[in-house]
RNA sequence: GGCGAGGUAGCUCAGAUGGUUAGAGCGUCGGAUUCAUAACCCGAAGGUCAGGGGUUCAAUUCCCCUCCUCGCUACCA
């Protein structure tokens, strides 16, 4: 823990290339990275930031068949507009690479190679769905067909959309490839397992023992899936989207995403030192140098990561690399929470999120503010709430009127007293607030600091803040103000005090660098300071006595009330779009003959006796009366009825339906619901009393 | 249902290996001030630390139960 390390590679999670960046992603992942990277390098640290699209995976594939466009040509647009909007807000990356190069393939087949070679995968073979027409073995997402839950027609094999019920392909009712229509058959295929369970001794190890400083909420994690025992998990895909396995004759074989995209961070890391030689950078150097970030256990890891990637970066991928062997694991894994917008969950396809590049076109310049906004408020522990008021309030009565307010006070009394150039410190009119104030300030750095360093940045930001509000009633205090009104007697004293403001201003000007490059960049320009490192903070006497000062305008300005109502304006758009879209019926399914209809059974059934399943939560146990039989039907209705409420109702069934054993219980066929809008479910019956046994047709 | 993380002032969040008056920022109210973007500075009010039980001289902090939120997971023929 206490090891000491010579550098430090910090990866942030690769951004999936199926769309923009938001205020989730940022407080999550990229500002903290962001932080912690300027806060090294200020510290004279060597430290490689590393970053790229991830650009596989099935997502993309169905985006681009979507729009009806090639899967390179929608990586290529989520990859630029990502790529610049970082750029643009100042993620200070070393790189921002991508896994489609040649340089990332290269890198994850080796690894895959290392690993086959060694014997370490476990080949099986199994049925997979297949498309007979498309000649294409078929990924969950690319199987359709209707929800055996909600009815909707256009359900993915792996999750339905509508209800958000998981499924499996073989759920479907009436499954169809998305290629080509045709209704899959199952194939047998050959897949790469990595055995998860054989790694489980070494993780525990590893993670419950070696790492209990890690944040409580990874720990956790870790610690649920460590006892719950791991299983194997193929790492290869039947697709054609994909980094190719480097094994003979597996052609249509890819790895799963899941696999390659953290091996992203690793040829993200050679790509850099390969652009840094063709440069000509590299005289001294070589290509080689990579492996002193990866493969050198003096160097740091660290990865920031959303919460729901925990398990892929703290027990797959270390288990992977070191299965590989001669690869270094991770320090730490600092994940945070998830923030939400405006009470509720940020939703990529719900349009309920405020977008990197939406925001830099409303609010230019304000890179900052945001910035500031989503530190101050970052779900580091548990799960966080951004408003605009918030972000509005924030900035007008914390950036405004603490910050930007004690500079602008202190930069105008300069130039108002001194012509705009820093007044001496004469010893002779020191006074005690002096000595408290330089004091206090001396501890800031290493305050900083340590809160960085522990990853909490938040509290680091509350530091930096705390220094301004001491400038501030440092000037206060002293009231440089009054004592003009008899300046020449008093024009030392005034010096004292502007000089002590002006040095504080200095070394604001670099702690606050880590969390607000821009406004920190200003002041140093402002100031005409020279470069300073961590270690050089903290004095007072940054600023050179005599310098000339630019009075540089308000570093913030005022949000006025009509912004933030244009945000929750379109916020109220979308959200607009979306209740029309959910209440809207959905369409028909494809046409069918009378002889599918004639296939299905449906009577008229009464409920007998219904109780709740136990250890379920959305299942009732009825027992029915068919009129020719009685018998135990599950359905999945417990949230919207009480069993005691349902007795004695009549109801339709699908009888002729193959068994199902769910929970333990075998369900023997299926009551038909009417989902209303909000998603709720609703029986149907006959409108007046019938005979059990009443055939619908 | 299982597992994990949370539930602390009006809001957003800290914190305590159990111990005298539970913290910060913002908001609110009062005062002071005018160099400053009506900003700053000082002060005050505001909390049975989700609810119930237990251990203890002492619990908000430890244990058990219940409720609520979020995530993972099983189930929705």
């Amino acid at each position: 823990m206490s090891k000491k390390f010579q550098r430090y590679l910090v990866t942030a999670a690769l951004p999936y290339a199926n769309g923009g960046i938001h205020i989730g992603h940022l407080a999550g992942v990229y500002i903290p990275a962001d932080i912690y990277c300027r806060y090294l390098r200020l510290n004279q640290q060597d430290v490689l930031f590393i970053c790229g699209s991830d650009e596989h995976g099935v997502p993309v594939s169905i985006r681009a068949a979507k729009e009806g466009v090639s899967v390179q040509a929608v990586v290529d647009k989520y990859d630029k507009l990502i790529r610049e909007s970082f750029e643009e807000f100042g993620i200070s990356f070393d790189i921002y690479s991508r896994t489609s190069k040649p340089i990332h393939y290269q890198t994850a087949q080796e690894i895959f190679k290392t690993l086959y070679e060694k014997g370490v995968f476990l080949e099986e073979t199994t049925e997979q769905y297949f498309d007979p027409v498309a000649g294409k073995f078929l990924a969950d997402r690319y199987i359709v067909g209707t929800c055996p839950v909600c009815g909707y027609a256009d359900a993915y094999g792996d999750q339905c959309e509508k209800c958000g019920s998981s499924l499996t392909p073989d759920k479907l009712i009436n499954p169809r490839s998305k290629l080509s229509d045709a209704t899959p058959i199952k194939k047998p295929t050959k897949h790469w397992f990595f055995p998860l369970n054989e790694f489980e001794s070494w993780l525990k190890q590893w993670i419950l023992e070696e790492h209990k400083e890690w944040k409580t909420n990874v720990y956790g994690q870790c610690k649920s899936w460590l006892e719950a025992g791991l299983q194997p998990r193929p790492m290869t895909r039947d697709l054609d989207w994909g980094v190719p396995l480097p094994i003979p004759h597996t052609e249509g074989k890819v790895m799963y995403v899941w696999f390659e995209a953290p091996i992203g961070y690793i040829s993200a890391t050679k790509d850099y030192f390969e652009q840094k030689y063709s440069f000509g950078e590299g005289k001294n150097g070589n290509a080689e140098d990579w492996k002193l970030y990866w493969k050198n256990p003096t160097t740091k890891l660290v990865h920031f990561i959303g919460k729901d990637n925990i398990v892929f970066h703290c027990i797959i991928f270390p288990a992977i690399l070191k299965a590989e062997g001669s690869y270094i694991l991770p320090d730490n894994v600092p994940a945070n929470e998830f923030l939400n917008l405006e009470d509720e969950k940020i939703s990529t396809s719900r349009n309920w999120a405020v977008w990197l590049d939406e925001y830099l076109k409303d609010f230019p310049q304000k890179q900052d503010v945001l910035r500031y906004v989503l530190t101050a408020n970052a779900p580091e522990t548990k799960d966080n709430n951004f408003t605009w008021k918030d972000f509005q309030e924030r900035n007008n009565s914390e950036l405004v009127a603490n910050l930007g307010n004690f500079v602008n006070r202190v930069i105008t009394l300069t130039h108002k007293y001194f012509q705009g150039c820093v007044p001496a410190l004469n010893e002779n009119f020191t006074q005690k607030s002096d000595i408290d104030l330089l004091e206090n300030l001396k501890t800031f750095p290493e305050k900083i600091a340590r809160s960085i360093e522990n990853y909490r940045f938040r509290e680091a930001l509350g530091y930096v803040m705390e220094l301004s509000t001491l400038g501030n009633r440092y000037l206060q205090e002293n009231e440089p103000w009054k004592l003009a009104k008899d300046f020449e007697s008093n024009r030392e004293r005034i010096g004292n005090v502007l000089h002590l403001a002006l040095q504080i201003v200095g070394n604001l000007a670099f702690l606050a660098e880590p969390f607000l490059p821009f406004t920190a960049q200003k002041l140093q320009k402002a100031l005409h300071l020279g470069k300073f490192y961590w270690k050089e903070l903290g004095s007072q006497d940054l600023l050179v006595v005599g310098q000339n000062i630019e009075n540089l305008g308000l570093l913030f300005e005022k949000i006025e009330d009509e912004a933030v109502q244009r945000q929750l304006q379109k916020l109220a758009e979308s959200k607009k779009i979306n209740e029309l879209h959910s209440k809207k019926p959905q369409p028909f399914a494809p046409e069918i003959r009378y002889d599918d209809f004639a296939k299905l059974d449906i009577r008229i059934a009464t409920i007998l006796k219904a109780e709740k399943m136990p250890k379920s939560e959305k299942l009732l146990k009825l027992l029915l009366d068919t009129g020719i039989d009685q018998r135990v039907v599950l359905s999945g209705i417990a949230k919207y009825y009480s069993p005691e409420e349902i007795v004695g109702r009549q109801v339709c069934v699908l009888c002729n339906l193959a068994p199902r054993k769910m929970m333990g219980e075998v369900s023997n066929g299926m009551i038909l619901m009417a989902e209303d809008a909000d998603g709720s479910l609703k029986f149907i019956g006959p409108s007046e009393k019938v005979w059990n046994g009443a055939k619908i047709s």
